[in-house]
DNA sequence: CCTAGGTAATAGTTTAGCTACAGTCGGTTC
DNA sequence: GAACCGACTGTAGCTAAACTATTACCTAGG
């Protein structure tokens, strides 16, 4: 909401400029003002006012107020501030806490329906499926390989270069490979990509929209520009290519449907004996 | 806010319970509503809804409506179903993202501060730190290792039991050694805390609260329980691992100051040349 | 059974918001 | 350069919505 009164500022007459930018200055505030209060405020008559919240696809002023209300919420559940210097335990577990969900959600928002269900299609019918990452991608995709493992499906992981370049080299039509790196720019992972597409394997990319990986993938999941380019970038990438996955995984069990649970139970039973029982209350 | 009715209903009088369960039946559409209109689906006077109103901390009617707008915006983000049998892409997709969010959302409401600013104080003065987890935590053990040696701290990571018992039995005080492990549940990593324990080590509980790895272990990071235990369960709970690891990391990164981001340089100069340069625009 | 207290509804008053109308300012064309 | 057209802003008036106060009724207690 704060975002369209922002970009629409420019197109409007000076006096619904005035209304804006008082609103811009202090939203929270104007949830609570009549409207006689805010054209005071903002140096202008009331209609100008009402006029404006009609510009914004709303009924009238307490319309207005009520979505203004609302887009305040979602803001502010989202605004994430950059670690500083001399921050409390308190305070920077809490931007670190936001900050993640802030990607996640943008991630949500932005993640493309049809080349998720794609990759299901891909993966559900995949002989062999192959886990890429290096560093930091590289525990990404051996967790990767844990939880379609325990899906039942011919999964291997890799984070290793040379092993990656031999896989890539010796995959088949019917091999889906997944690469996974955030920034999609390290020269050996495109290499192994163009390797891998030349087989006739299917090469998925987990990464960067537009990113030098992307281009050479047939397939992208993208994931969305982390804001804070600092130190803590890594960490909250990593934590939505791990979503991503998820989401597949739940794909690939969804479409694979039944009699696929008693797999599952069978992997709880045997897990059952090297744990302590839960407590009966 | 929806919970606070819930929570008050009881207590009400009849024709104030008429409104309470007009406004829980449909929050949303409400917030459109006039207070007569609001009156008249609850088949109550007018200033009964001021009165139930001005029982829940508002100064009106119009106030209530914006504090029940905002509530409902924040609770809608965290309305978390399962994911079920026959969801398109699009549907499981926004589930599981949602869900994560909500567990993160969930684990940030309840960290313990303390916990995390004591943890991080034992790993700034640690002469040696070891993560260790199994299964799923394995790759999160090995995941922390990535982020901490980026961070310039000696640390270790294990996935297998044996080796994880001996690094256990062979660490001394002044040493840190973190066990990750969603259900706490697991025997082998109980006996490894309390042999650790003995040592003198600090050994520090990423796990549910009150299960029986908590109980061993002097210092806990609790991580929320996750609602829907089925299939998805572990996917989510990792991912509150490895954001608590973030603020872990994060926590001995400030503590340690400047100077410090000259390492980080150098590590990312380091990586350079295996990249491709970022395209100039 | 009567009285008192509390709750709810109705009515009235005040205030807030919307609409219609008018005037002024600015721009363009003759 | 002047006039006309069009658009934007403000003023005034009306409608409606919400809050307050008063009255009546019901219930509970003495």
């Amino acid at each position: 909401m704060l975002k369209k009164i922002r970009e629409k500022r420019d197109q409007l007459n000076k006096s619904e400029r005035k209304v804006a930018d008082t609103i811009l200055l202090n939203p929270s505030v104007v949830t609570q003002l009549s409207i006689a209060a805010l054209a005071k405020s903002a140096g202008v008559s009331e209609p100008t006012v009402n006029r404006f919240c009609r510009s914004f696809l709303s009924k009238g002023f307490p319309d207005f107020k009520i979505q203004l209300a609302k887009s305040l919420v979602s803001g502010s559940l989202f605004v994430t501030r950059s670690v500083e210097k001399n921050d409390s335990a308190e305070q920077y577990t809490d931007k670190i806490f936001t900050s993640t969900i802030a990607t996640l959600d943008a991630a949500r928002k932005q993640v493309d329906v049809e080349a998720i269900a794609t990759v299901v299609d891909h993966l559900v019918q995949a002989k062999q499926i192959a886990f890429f990452g290096l560093g930091a991608s590289g525990s990404v995709a051996r967790d990767a390989q844990h939880k379609f493992f325990r899906f039942n499906l011919p999964v291997v992981a890799y984070d290793d270069v040379l092993m990656q370049r031999m896989v890539a080299a010796a995959s088949h039509t019917g091999d889906v490979i997944v690469i996974i790196s955030y920034t999609g720019r390290t020269k050996d992972l495109v290499e192994i990509a163009q390797l891998a597409n030349s087989t006739g394997a299917t090469v998925v990319g987990i990464t960067l929209e537009n990113s030098p990986l992307a281009k050479v993938c047939p397939v992208v999941l993208s994931v969305p520009h982390v804001e804070n380019t600092d130190i803590y970038m890594p960490m909250i990438s990593r934590l939505t290519q791990l979503t991503l996955l998820d989401v597949l995984a739940t794909g690939v069990t969804l479409k694979r449907g039944e009699g696929f649970h008693q797999h599952l139970d069978k992997i709880k039973q045997s897990l059952q004996s090297t744990r302590y029982a839960i407590e009966e209350k």
